[in-house]
DNA sequence: TCAGAAATACCCCATATGGGTGATTGACGC
DNA sequence: GCGTCAATCACCCATATGGGGTATTTCTGA
């Protein structure tokens, strides 16, 4: 290994998988793999601490999905690239891998030559599957997570109309202070200071 | 003629086809063809005034074009429902039709008992070109017009950046008093009371 | 050339807004 | 069972905002 070399990390329940990757990726120039994970649940606790560049993440995974695993991973940082693994390619998985922030989506069948390519074109930035035009296609898919809750939605619709404190305290039955209160959470969680900002920023992020 | 028939003017400055357009339409029953003008600018004095539902329009017309007199008479009255008619249809002039606001797009070599059930397509809700599909693609084609001043619109973006009076004034070098009279100006314009709601409609409205 | 729009600037004033802080309740997860 | 977070309500206060006017100077289109 060297400082130079990709660092990866594997979660994969299936112990003769996980050990075989392990060894092909360790044993190649160019890359080290450390970490082995068989759940999520112990990825989660480590990866976030962890020199790793790439995660390969099995989405068959017992208890937490290998999507959950990756949301929450991206969630925490989304600079990480994680390379979805699984046997075979159905919409839905593809569709949710991607979503939830994966850069990458490879059948298991995949040679371990081929996967060592993919690995570094990640790192490099592309995404296998169809290479740097893919990596596009990912990022309109990519979900904003919406941090708003129901309720802060709701009068952000409101103020959209043009309504104030009172107009959407009577409307929802609250107090004014609470309608004041949502308002300010608002705010705080869309990094704005007034309505107008708050406004644009919903609109561009769809989330009203 | 009687009174549920279909009112149309022609706007045409051939004098062979005008006078044949005007003697099919209005020789057929539940079709008056009562005004007829070789020019756009004889139709833009007339038609505001005049008890018509459709108007056929040719599209290379001396002086101003089908397509600018079209523009003015949707600004006159919306409601109105133009059909262009064209020797041959260019891309451009379908693309600047529609944006106009043009309810129809016909070939002149369109026969005369297909052109009447194509005004009649229109004037039920249709857009001949392929009836009501077109016209829901014709209706995201629409440039609402930008009712803003270049100012206005600067000013309107800033807003949109969640700055206020002040912060507007020093990046335009302009008064935070002017830079009120323009908000003011935006809100009446769009018809809104506030930056909220300034913000959404204008998005909405493709004005930022 | 002449009316109307755009751009500029100012005044007064009531009220809405945003920031700071704090507190309670209930639900959900670990 | 403890911490977290959503949801609820409250108070203080400085300032921003919006509505009502008025006015001058371009600029532009008919």
């Amino acid at each position: 290994m060297s400082l130079q070399d990709i660092h990866i990390a594997i979660v994969e329940d299936d112990n003769e998988i996980r050990q075989t990757l392990n060894l092909i990726i360790d044993g190649s120039t160019g890359f080290t793999c450390k970490y082995a994970f068989p759940d999520g649940e112990s990825a989660m606790a480590s990866i976030g601490n962890l020199p790793v560049d790439i995660v390969l993440m099995d989405i068959d995974l017992p208890g937490k999905s290998g999507i959950e695993v990756t949301r929450q991973l991206k969630r925490e940082n989304a600079d990480l690239d994680i390379i979805m693994l699984t046997v075979q390619s159905d919409d839905d998985s593809i569709f949710e891998s991607l979503c939830a922030g994966a850069s990458g989506y490879l059948l298991k069948d995949t040679s371990p030559a081929e996967l060592l390519v993919h690995i570094r074109e990640v790192f490099d930035g592309g995404s296998p599957m169809s290479s740097s035009i893919a990596r596009r296609i990912i990022s309109s898919f990519r979900v904003i997570e919406n941090p708003l809750s129901n309720r802060e939605t709701e009068i952000l619709r409101m103020l959209s109309k043009g309504l104030n404190y009172k107009e959407i305290a009577e409307k929802t039955f609250l107090s004014p202070h609470t309608v004041k209160s949502h308002i300010k959470n608002i705010y705080s969680k869309l990094h704005v200071g007034n309505r107008a900002e708050a406004i644009y920023k919903a609109i561009k992020q769809k989330l009203i």
